[in-house]
Order: structure tokens, then sequence, then C-alpha cells
DNA sequence: GCGCAAATTTTGATATGTCAAACTGATAGC
DNA sequence: GCTATCAGTTTGACATATCAAAATTTGCGC
């Protein structure tokens, strides 16, 4: 039914979609993302509308209908099923098992990715703590909170900090801490009022109350 | 490197010079093997030979070179582990697997099939008894016997029937054994002379010593 | 040896996905 | 409001893989 690529196309609309719901995704960021030039965006992007995969606005953007985000979904969990399965099953490293579950998921039927579920127990969640959206449903909406009071071991976006102040900001980045970047509390003790976190998968980091609250995050 | 096209007209042409070695493997074979037009091998062939994977004299057939025979049999590798990871892993039926593992051959990096063949203790048939090639070597080549001979639960496939009187050849191709199909021994009894196969993945079939005498199968 | 049938090659098109570079539209600053 | 800038679109080209149908070659049967 759709290509390899088609389904690339899709997947990333949806991934950017899911990050900010509600606005349409500009040709220059589905470029960045697939790593084409714009042309060649906008003239896939054409062709996905003429085809009912995504409404398109000249100079607006692209959003995916109800079929495109249904296809977009589920090669969305088959990526992240087969991450989780490289890592887990096949003892694969985390770091390189995006590149490869990046070809599989164009070409392991739904039927193999089903079994692979069953195997792995059913999870909801990838190695990198990402949703896996069950086989007939959507994506969880992402919930905005804050470091403080996020939920453990599990991967969540650097929205923006609270605390505009240059030092703080100044402060906040030297720790790799800028918005965008993936963050994960390791522990909260909440009696000392302190919270570890890896920043980026990288080693830990501790913050206190007041630092973590100014922290606000996206859990997808 | 090499596009999952390619990979398939290597695959095609290095089973196809298995079947009968030191022959060129001519266009229309190959378009028969690929469901393509032989039109369209010829121009695809006349590209592979300026890549140097394989030799090709117009109106003769191809030839791989020992480039093409490298990544052919690596391809053929990756076939068979994934049919047998799918089947003995996955849970698989064996009818199902071979589309499965058309598709997955050419998305699986080697990594991930030798973390698979490792799983599997390193097998060197796949489910339907086809040999696995070695990571680094070649395919071994083929060897001619009878069923009265051949090992027992391997696939063979037949070559000819010595017994070329009209009601021997018509007896034969009323079970099913005209040349080209794939037998299997299922039991030997060579005390009472009976040889139990089954043709085609068929219910079983039982021949005298003589009948098996006469024949002629290739081991892969 | 000749001619014909079968296999092969050639030719001209088509579909997909891509780029570079020229062009156009939107909009933010002044 | 103008206009410069930048994002987006268009255009013409190219690579890959395919087909249908016309032209060609091979080699067998007589």
């Amino acid at each position: 039914m759709s290509s390899p690529t088609v389904e690339d196309y899709l997947k990333h609309i949806l991934l950017a979609q899911h990050r900010r719901p509600g606005d349409p995704v500009g040709m220059g960021q589905i470029a960045t993302m697939l790593e084409v030039t714009p042309g060649t965006v906008t003239t896939m992007v054409k062709g996905m509308a003429r085809r009912g995969l995504l409404a398109y606005q000249p100079y607006a953007g692209a959003q995916l209908t109800d079929d495109g985000r249904r296809i977009a979904t589920r090669v969305l969990r088959r990526h992240r099923l087969l991450e989780l399965y490289l890592v887990q099953v096949l003892g694969l490293d985390w770091s390189e098992v995006h590149e490869e579950a990046e070809r599989l998921e164009h070409a392991a039927s739904d039927k193999v990715v089903e079994r692979m579920a069953e195997m792995l127990g059913h999870p909801d969640r990838d190695p990198h703590g990402d949703p896996i959206p069950p086989p007939d449903g959507d994506l969880p909406p992402p919930v905005a909170t804050t470091l403080a009071s996020c939920p453990v071991e599990v991967a969540v976006h650097l929205v923006r900090v609270l605390d505009q102040t240059p030092d703080a900001l100044r402060l906040a980045a030297s720790r790799g801490l800028v918005p965008g970047v993936s963050v994960r509390v390791l522990e909260r003790d909440a009696a000392r009022g302190r919270t570890q976190v890896s920043v980026d998968g990288s080693s830990p980091l501790e913050l206190s109350r007041e630092e973590a609250r100014q922290l606000v995050v996206r859990v997808d």
C-alpha cells in the first residue's frame, strides 16, 4: 500500500504533531527530520494529500488525516516494539537499535511484530522510555509537568525553564538543560527535596526541589 | 551498497547456478524467478555487470563474479536464518515465513542476523531443509544420489527418473514425482527395503527399494 | 544450408523519489 | 505601508526499476 518512503514521512509528521499538537507541520521541518531538501518534501506532501493521507495548505503546512494518522501510528508502534525487541531479546545496545529499527519497521509484518509484543509482555514503553502506541489506538497525548512531579524512570523532554533570569538560564544551560533535551528522573527523594536526573543519557545530576520546579517537561 | 532489487537478482542467480553448476543463467529464467519481464532483466543484468557483480554475455546469460557470489551468499544466509528464526522463535508457520523473510532479508543487518544465528545454535539447515551458508563461506555444492541412499529428514530435489518407460514415468508423475519437486525422506527401513517420503510437503508415500533407486535426487 | 520459433535485446514510456536552482509568497522591521 | 528575508514552491533534470511491443539473434529441424 504505502511505500517505505511514505511511511517515513507519515511517521515523522506524526511525531512533529505530537510535539506541537494542533500546529500544521512545515515543509522545512519535515525536510530537516528526513534529511531531504524542502522541494522534495513539497512534492511528496502534495502527492500524499492527493492520496488522502494528510491535509496540505500551501505555505502553511501539513496535518495528518485520520487515515494518515492510523498508518503513522502503526509504523511508530512497529518501530518502538522492534527497538525494544532488539534490546531485550537480541541483546543489542540501546544506542544502535534506532537505525536498525528504522529499516525493519518497513519490512516486518504486523503479525511478526505482534508476536514480538507478546514475547515482551505487551509493553507500553520502548527502551528510550517513549510510549508504544497500542495496536489499534492512538499515541497517548503528551502531559505537561515539571521535573519536581513527573514520573520516575521515564524519558521526558524539557519544554522550558520557568525562571528566565540570565543567571538561571546560564546555570541550566551549563548542565545541558536546554529546551528539547531528553531527561530522565533516576530517583526522587521527596523528604530531602532532591531529584537525581540524567540529561540526554549522560551521567547523573542532582537538583534541589526549587530547581526541579523551574523545569517544565513534557511526558509523552 | 546494493539495493534490495539487486540483492534479489543476485540471490536468484546464485540459486539457479547452484541448481546447474557451470551453466550461465538465462534472462528468461531470471525473469520467471523474479516475476518481471525479460527486457527488464536484460537491463538490470547489464547494469550489474557494469558494477562487477556478474559476467554477462549477450544471448548467453549471466554468471556471478566472486563479488556477486559473496553478496548473494550473504543474502541467502540472511533469508534462511530469518525463516528458521521466524519458525523456531516467533512460532510462525513454515508456509508463511518465506514471504516475510523475503522482505526482512534486505532490512536486517548482519549483526542482527548473527545474533539470531547464535540463539538458534548456529544451524546449517533452514525449516525447509535447505542449507544455510556459513557467515564467510560458500553454499556447499549439491550432491547427486537417489532416494534409496540420500540422507533422511532433509529436503532433496528430484532431478530425474532413471526408468524412462512411459508406464514408470506415468506412475511417478501420478504421485507428484516430477523433476524439480521437493522431496523429503521421512523414514527408511533398509531391512524391509521400504522408503517413506513426503512429496512437496504433502502426505506420506511408500516406495519400494527398486522405485527409490530409480529416483535421482540432488541434496543441496 | 535455410527458415522459423524461441529467446533475447532494444526502444520508448511510466512511476517514484530525489536534487539544484530559479522563482514566489508571507511577514516582521522599520 | 515598503521591503528584505526566509520559507516554501516550481521547474527541469536525474537515477532506479519497471513494462509493452518492436527488432534482432540463435540455433534447431529438416
